[in-house]
RNA sequence: GGGCAGUUAGCUCAGCUGGAAGAGCAUUUCCCUUACAAGGAAGAGGUCGCAGGUUCAAAUCCUGCACUGCCCACCA
């Protein structure tokens, strides 16, 4: 074994080993429990990015875990076809060549993304097989491919006979730049700076004008009304009049409406039925005219000559000249609001009128809901239960349909004549063309030119990678004994957009929970607390972060800083201590295993005899227990810090340390009985660590096993059995904690004493308590060795050796006898300050001594603790003053 | 406007079923001690955002407030 860890060799060797052994592949078994976890689909466009690295770390994390816990774990692998985002990254290549999807029509287009998906399909895929991901290759899906189309297909001729499908000209979030409608979560709003526009709107009978406040003054060619508060005593007696729209001189009403609200801006509000979806509402409560004055590329239409074919910003400028020309204009205020933008685009949002397909979510949401209340489905961390069903609650039908090519075409046909013209007969949904139509009997069909929002498909995932919709029925094999899944980890950001519909979804179709368990990680910042973009310039590549550090290093830095449903911020420090850990256990194995060879075949029994073996045994099984418990409740940041701790601080700095001079003996039944506990602990330690850091511990694991008959291959293995230790410190820990303190008092002594740390010296132990110090006179080898003494002289009521460092501790004194060697002013000083953290510590003490309710209230053990306390500062205190004197 | 998080050592964060303030990184001193200098030993560094309250006892529970970040909402 080399003297530093070296990652990469070994990195590949094992994520080629668990490919080529299908380690992970799993089938129904009734006599194993499944536990099944289905991956969020990373959109094809994708290169592995930290927020990738993060949630596939954790997802990998539990199935490993799981497995190495009896269960029939299978993770399911899949790439997404992404909708409006995959199109616009191959649009924008064409731009490039000076071409648009136009120019190729749709089929040649089509065949255009199938290259450009087969091309970088799937290279998101092998970038997770590099970062160690435990996933079933064998079942690799993708939403577009033959079986996932199949169940689109299915789910929305299902949800289209149902009646749950409808299409209609409603007013929809439309993006002027990818061309096609959004559903309402796909619009994000930013603050904006702009402005608010007074208008003055004149009375049609010239009797004046009425002032209105809008932030799109364009708009005004296609209002129909003027809207005021009823309550609104300015505006009492304005409703018999109409007014003059201004520019145009069409006459329009004004109506009352009880969400205008009288303190903003004039009290009252232009209202552009078409074009705006709170005026769309007044509309429909007032029966008011729909006028579109914006087309689908941005455009004005509908308005004088003029304005025609403006950009609405153009528009708005040319508009507000000539208002202000006009003098309609009151006043212009700075005023900031938020914007609507496209979530892939960024482009600002035009609400306009268009015919759509929307899908009925009344019923699927009120199922989920109950789910969630039920919990059904949980949250981890449970703070997002309440956003979840308060969103479902107040859900809209869902516009799924999309005016771009690339994506599910919906199975709708249209019955039309010879010349292609549209029959008035019911559109029907099907799989394939039809043949006749039932209503005219007409054999002419038109397949409707829109495509189903990426979403639908991402939706029927948690199914439909089961090969749900293949036929008639409504399960399978898989899907009987996979189905549902156990846990969903993803990041909050699409809670809405995808959680909360694989769950209405997996209710609707399957009439059960997708899964039962939801685990929300948080997104990984900068180290200044930034989110990483590529406009910001910093991105982190998981990839860069694997080659300079391992991916070992990288897997446990994100899993330490992975508190559920928190963000996190991260840089390479994290990952630069996540690499000296994995150099650490490389380190402490290679010194066991180099002993080990030594000894020959060890016991396998392991009769722990001595005070550090019952401690290092005890502390493990703690850790055992911890780390699983955690593992369970995806509390994985904790998992991490607790094996960190034990293997660095309990395991090598005290175990192994305490265990080389028993190594070194020269009885060799006392080197295997250390050696063979070392090996227990190490192992063990090893499989609750493999599924942070999968990589160096199987090849720790491998050299281990060489020469046994035990499987070479840590992932098969189960973990140690749990047992049920009671939350209480075992007699070895309270024992070993003050061997410690010993040795830690005399190494402090020895620091600030500067004696040479190779110099051997002797101690003299003066004993004040017989029964405390018999833990220090049993294991004298132990700080003998850890402190570096020579010997230790145990006496009592000794005199006290001319110019000796000296310190107290619970029961007795420790001197070193340092003739020649101490600077008696430096100890002086020493001695000083140790005095006057014992009389900190007898203030804080006596004032609670003091307090008669303290006394009554407090419980006895709590009390005697204090006494405790006071007693040995009181006694320390006594004796350092003893050995000042003495120095004097 | 509503909701949810967070505020602890210079930095990143643990601790929060109430009983002596913790880790990593950075920093100071010493040490290349035969597993590891990607290491070891010993230090220094905090009135736990502010103000009240409950309690014998509060970083931890309750109530306000401030700041930061996120989410939701029909901010004309």
């Amino acid at each position: 074994m080399e003297k530093v860890y070296s990652a990469k060799e070994v990195e590949a060797k094992w994520s080629k080993y668990w490919i080529d052994n299908k380690t992970f592949s799993a089938k129904p078994d009734k006599n194993k429990k499944p536990f099944t976890i289905v991956i969020p689909p990373p959109n094809i466009t994708g290169v592995l990015h930290m927020g990738h690295a993060l949630n596939n770390t954790l997802q990998d994390i539990i199935i490993r875990f799981k497995k190495m816990s009896g269960f029939n774990a299978l993770w399911v692998p899949g790439t997404d076809h992404g909708g409006i985002a995959t199109q616009s990254v191959v649009e924008k290549i064409l731009k490039k060549e000076g071409k648009t999807k136009f120019d190729l029509g749709r089929e040649k287009f089509l065949e255009k993304m199938r290259a450009w998906r087969k091309e970088t399909g799937d290279s998101i895929l092998e970038q997770l097989k590099k970062l160690g991901c435990g996933l079933d290759w064998d079942r690799t899906a993708f939403t577009m491919d033959e079986s996932r189309s199949k169940a689109v297909q299915k789910a929305f001729i299902k949800l289209f006979d149902k009646g749950l499908i409808y299409r209609g000209k409603r007013l929809v979030n439309w993006c002027p730049h990818c061309g096609t409608a959004l559903s309402d979560i796909e619009v994000e709003y930013e603050n904006e700076k702009s402005n608010l526009w007074y208008i003055k709107y004149p009375f049609s009978d010239g009797s004046g004008y009425i002032t209105v406040a809008t932030t799109r003054p364009e708009t005004m060619l296609g209002d129909t009304a003027v809207a005021v508060n009823p309550d609104d005593t300015r505006y009492l007696k304005v409703s018999q009049k109409t007014i003059k729209l201004p520019l145009i001189d069409r006459e329009i009403k004004i109506v009352k409406d009880f969400t205008i609200e009288k303190e903003f801006g004039t009290g009252a509000v232009k209202v552009t039925p078409a074009h705006d979806a709170n005026d769309d509402a007044i509309a429909k409560r007032h029966n008011l005219e729909y006028i579109e004055i914006i087309d689908a590329q941005g455009k004005m239409i509908n308005v004088p000559d003029k304005y025609k074919g403006l950009s609405v910003s153009d528009a708005r400028k040319a508009i507000v000249a000539d208002l202000q020309e006009q003098g309609f204009i009151e006043k212009i205020e700075d005023y900031s609001h938020s914007v609507g933008r496209c979530y892939r685009c960024m482009t600002t949002i035009e609400p306009l009128m268009s015919w759509q397909w929307f899908l009925n979510v009344d019923d699927m949401s009120k199922r989920a809901v109950k789910a969630a209340k039920n919990k059904e489905t949980k949250f981890y961390p449970q703070s997002w239960e309440k956003p979840y069903t308060l969103w479902l609650e107040n859900l809209r039908d869902w516009c799924i349909s999309r005016q771009i090519w690339w994506g599910h075409r919906i199975p709708v046909y249209y019955c039309v004549n010879e010349k292609g013209e549209k029959n008035s007969c019911k559109p029907i949904a099907a799989y394939e063309k039809p043949k006749k139509c039932p209503e005219c009997s007409g054999e002419f069909f038109l397949q409707d030119n829109d495509v189903l929002d990426t979403w639908f498909s991402s939706a029927l995932w948690p199914f439909s990678v089961f090969n749900w919709g293949q036929n008639d029925t409504n399960t399978n094999e898989d899907l009987n004994y996979f189905y549902p899944t156990s846990t969903l980890v993803t990041g909050h950001e699409i809670l809405y957009l995808w959680v909360a519909r694989m769950v209405q979804f997996g209710l609707e179709f399957i009439d059960d929970i997708p899964f039962s368990d939801i685990f929300l990680n948080g997104i990984v910042r900068d180290k200044h607390g930034k989110k990483m973009s590529k406009t910001l310039g910093n991105v982190v590549d998981p990839i860069l972060i694997m080659d300079k550090f391992g991916t070992d290093a990288l897997r446990f830095a994100l899993s330490q800083a992975a508190v559920p449903g928190r963000d996190m911020q991260i840089s390479d420090e994290n990952f630069l201590s996540a690499r000296n850990f994995a150099n650490k256990i490389w380190n402490a194995s290679r010194f066991i295993i180099m002993n080990s060879s030594e000894a020959g075949e060890l016991d396998k029994n392991i009769k722990p005899k001595e005070l550090a073996d019952r401690w290092i045994l005890d502390e493990f099984e703690d850790l055992s227990a911890k780390v699983q418990l955690n593992f369970t409740n995806y509390d994985i940041d904790k998992a991490a810090r607790e094996l960190y701790d034990f293997l660095w601080t309990k395991f090598c700095d005290w175990y192994i340390e305490l265990s080389k001079i028993r190594i070194a003996s020269t009885n060799i039944d006392e080197k295997k009985q250390v050696l063979s506990i070392l090996i227990y602990v190490l192992k063990g330690t090893l499989q609750l660590l493999s599924p942070i850091m999968p990589f160096i511990t199987s090849e720790i694991w491998e050299i281990l096993n060489e020469n046994s008959k035990e499987t070479k291959i840590i992932s098969e293995t189960i973990f140690p059995l749990v047992k049920n230790k009671k939350e209480v410190i075992s007699i070895s820990q309270q024992e070993m904690k003050i061997v410690q303190d010993i040795i830690v008092k005399i190494r402090t002594l020895r620091s600030q004493t500067n004696i040479a740390p190779g110099l051997e010296i002797k101690a003299i132990f003066n004993i004040l308590d017989d029964a405390k110090s018999l833990g220090a006179k049993n294991n004298q080898g132990y700080i003998k060795t850890l402190a570096k003494l020579n010997a230790i002289e145990f006496t009592k009521d000794i005199k006290r050796p001319k110019n000796s460092a000296m310190t107290v501790v619970s029961g007795f004194e420790i001197f070193l006898p340092l003739e020649g060697l101490i600077d008696i002013s430096k100890e002086k000083n020493r001695l000083q300050k140790e005095i006057s953290n014992a009389k900190g510590e007898i203030e804080r003490t006596t004032k609670k001594l003091e307090n008669t309710s303290f006394l009554e209230r407090a419980p006895k053990e709590e009390i005697k603790k204090i006494r405790d306390r006071s007693e040995e500062a009181r006694l320390k205190i006594e004796k350092i003053k003893e050995n000042l004197d003495f120095l004097q």
